[in-house]
DNA sequence: AAATTCTCCTGAAGGC
DNA sequence: TGCCTTCAGGAGAATT
């Protein structure tokens, strides 16, 4: 399931492929993703010249003279670059073609999205209430306990929020708390400021981890050029339940946080 | 305002 | 072999 570092991956895969090129084709095959792709696209796109691709959250932003393309990957989303003409495969829903190549979204469970935005896309309603970057400076240990003040929201939750921070997937979030020493169910506003700078340390560093090893392939991810991530041979509690805490040997428990599940050891995180 | 639940969807895995 | 149930999950929307 795509968090920040399988985006950031994919985003740095395409980049090359498609900085400057012109779309000479948009192939919508299937418009019922998360929300209907834009009927205009094939008509607003053709000819756009791609200035910029960049990331905010899990989004990417496909920049042209004429406007955004806003893709995001749901959960079992992936965008490949292909010869043209490539023949589609079961849930390949949305092509942008190039003279060169083809960018390719497939995404069996159709979580993902296909969105157009003519002006500002940082202005988008779905952009323009999210927190920070966790990769950024404005995501440090004293945000995190400013904002942790008045939420009794388990410390799993607001990791999870993304008008907190984006990109801290459940992955990611089981993760850093591990590596915190911090107790996924533990009420936000019942942490010391110390221990959030540990978290916001360790939440940096699993994900920037992560992005060097490629992102971590689980069920549906795969990198642009079909390889898969390497970071899921680094997990240490993620989908480990019943197998020895790395740090104690006691065995990882399972519990369910806000419909999502959570892998901690009861030992090494209080 | 904050917290919780619901919702979309399909494929994998487990039970019988 | 095959049918059924359960689970996984990003995150906005709806509800409490």
């Amino acid at each position: 399931m795509p968090e920040l570092p399988e985006v950031e991956t994919t985003l740095r895969g395409i980049a090359p492929h498609l900085l400057g090129r012109s779309v000479r084709r948009v192939i919508v095959r299937q418009r019922q993703l998360r929300w209907p792709v834009p009927a205009h696209l094939p008509e607003t796109l053709a000819g756009a010249r791609i200035s910029t691709l960049r990331r905010r959250a899990k989004y990417l932003l496909l920049e042209t003279e004429k406007g955004t393309l806003i893709l995001h990957l749901g959960m079992s989303g992936s965008l490949r670059i292909l010869p043209p003409g490539t023949p589609p495969a079961r849930h390949d829903h949305f092509d942008l073609v190039f003279d060169h190549c083809c960018l390719r979204l497939r995404d069996p469970r159709r979580f993902g999205a296909v969105l157009w935005c003519a002006d500002d896309p940082l202005g988008h309603p779905l952009l323009a209430h999210l927190g920070p970057e966790p990769l950024s400076e404005a995501f440090s240990g004293a945000y995190l306990y400013e904002q942790a003040r008045t939420r009794r929201v388990a410390v799993k939750g607001l990791l999870m929020d993304g008008r907190i921070v984006v990109g801290v997937g459940n992955i990611y979030a089981n993760e850093a708390l591990f590596l915190s020493g911090i107790d996924p169910r533990r009420a936000a506003c019942r942490i010391s400021k110390s221990r959030y700078n540990r978290l916001a340390q360790q939440t940096k560093e699993v994900l920037e981890a992560a992005v060097r090893q490629g992102g971590t392939t689980l069920r549906d991810f795969q990198r642009e050029d079909g390889k898969p991530g390497y970071f899921a041979q680094q997990l240490r509690v993620y989908g480990r339940e019943g197998q020895p805490c790395p740090q104690c040997g006691a065995p990882v428990r399972q519990a369910r946080i806000g419909q999502r599940s959570s892998f901690y050891c009861g030992n090494c995180q209080r």
